[in-house]
DNA sequence: TCAATCCGGTACTAATCATTACCGGAGCGG
DNA sequence: CCGCTCCGGTAATGATTAGTACCGGATTGA
């Protein structure tokens, strides 16, 4: 009398609240220490579901995973949109990344890869492959691009290694304690106010005296 | 009959085997998963020496953090030679920190500080300040002395910022890969490729051309 | 309305774990 | 040479956990 709501591809009611609570429970306490028990009382429901839908917990475990990194990391393909120069290329990308890197999303996935990368390994290779190995990518091919368009000099050959420090700049103080819970996301502003910054040391360099 | 190796300060004859044991049970598979019985199978001895040693499996593993991160962290501080110019400095310095980032120590200690952070906050806090907040701010300084002695413009203020740029560009994805266990540690080459590199882009930026 | 089926919930099982009680022997004082 | 104390090792305890068996009620088809 009160389930006509999506009458269609709704095969998995609970399946949502599952994956929810279990991501709020791995994420935050991590594989081990997560029971069977803590996530289904979080999301309701009984364990039959979680066995019934996933196997065990290593399938509900390597489920959220695939599925919260798919989402989290196809977010990084987007922004396709022809920017007027170099500059502005950069600092598109680099708050793009930011924004995505401290977001709560991310941080859970990337907090929980880490932890547990020695009893998954193969999730650690695909994030890393999907993640930052695929922005490090997405970047040199925009330094390839303004090196061909004469916005760089032509002797810069090495866009593989300028890509992946302007990434890692990215990875930055703030980003490790939102990682280690110390304090919160940052705001926009401050992602923009950093970004700038990283633009600027990126393109012309720190400022110092010739002679090097 | 045998037992007269070291007749003074040996306090603690199993100690350093428990924590040894410890440290790569809690590295490797982290703490919720690391059971006193398996610690004790690989150091030898009983349970009743981690006991009363450490209390418990909390005092055992705050104690193996501290300890490890002392060891680790302090040999960020030395290092207080004068370099030729700030080139010479940054060099140095990325060296350093790249080295002891890449080793094994403080790879452990890394994942597991991010692992358990939900667990043992004030780990996180006292690892960030010690570790990484540290080293930022050793790097503002050496900044500020080489704007001081006018190898830097006068106008350069931001040099916490700065330092930030630098340290975030030493945890490259090579960092990264080590962490998630993808990769064995680079070698002394490797690392001094990438930071000469970095300390480049630094100084000069990846010369793009003029209007900024 | 009735019967068969399916699904979600509860209770159980066997294993594991942190922690503690107990025990036997080694070293020491008398 | 004897009794006491302390310490390391073993076994026990109580709690927790992943995974499963079973049961009752709801739903569906006739």
């Amino acid at each position: 009398m009160s389930d006509l709501n999506q009458p269609e591809v709704s095969r998995a009611p609970r399946q949502d609240e599952i994956l929810a609570a279990a991501a709020a429970l791995f994420f935050e306490r991590g594989y081990a220490a997560t029971s069977i028990d803590a996530i289904i009382k979080r999301a309701g429901g009984s364990k039959r579901n979680i066995y019934s839908a996933f196997g065990n917990k290593e399938g509900l475990f390597i489920a959220l995973m695939l599925e919260t990194a798919k989402d989290v990391l196809s977010s990084l393909e987007v922004d396709r949109a022809q920017p007027r120069d170099l500059r502005e290329a950069l600092l598109a990308y680099g708050l793009h990344v930011l924004d995505i890197y401290t977001g709560p999303a991310l941080v859970g996935i990337y907090r929980t890869v880490i932890a547990e990368s020695g009893r998954f390994p193969d999730l650690a290779r695909r994030f890393f492959e999907e993640g930052p190995a695929r922005a490090t990518a997405g970047l040199a091919q925009v330094l390839d691009a303004a090196r061909d368009s004469g916005e760089l000099p032509e002797n810069i050959v090495h866009t593989k290694i300028l890509a992946e420090q302007f990434v890692a700049m990215m990875r930055n103080n703030v980003h490790l304690e939102v990682v280690l819970g110390l304090r919160p996301p940052p705001s926009a502003a401050e992602i923009r106010h950093y970004v700038e910054a990283c633009v600027d040391t990126f393109l012309i360099g720190i400022g110092a005296n010739r002679r090097l």
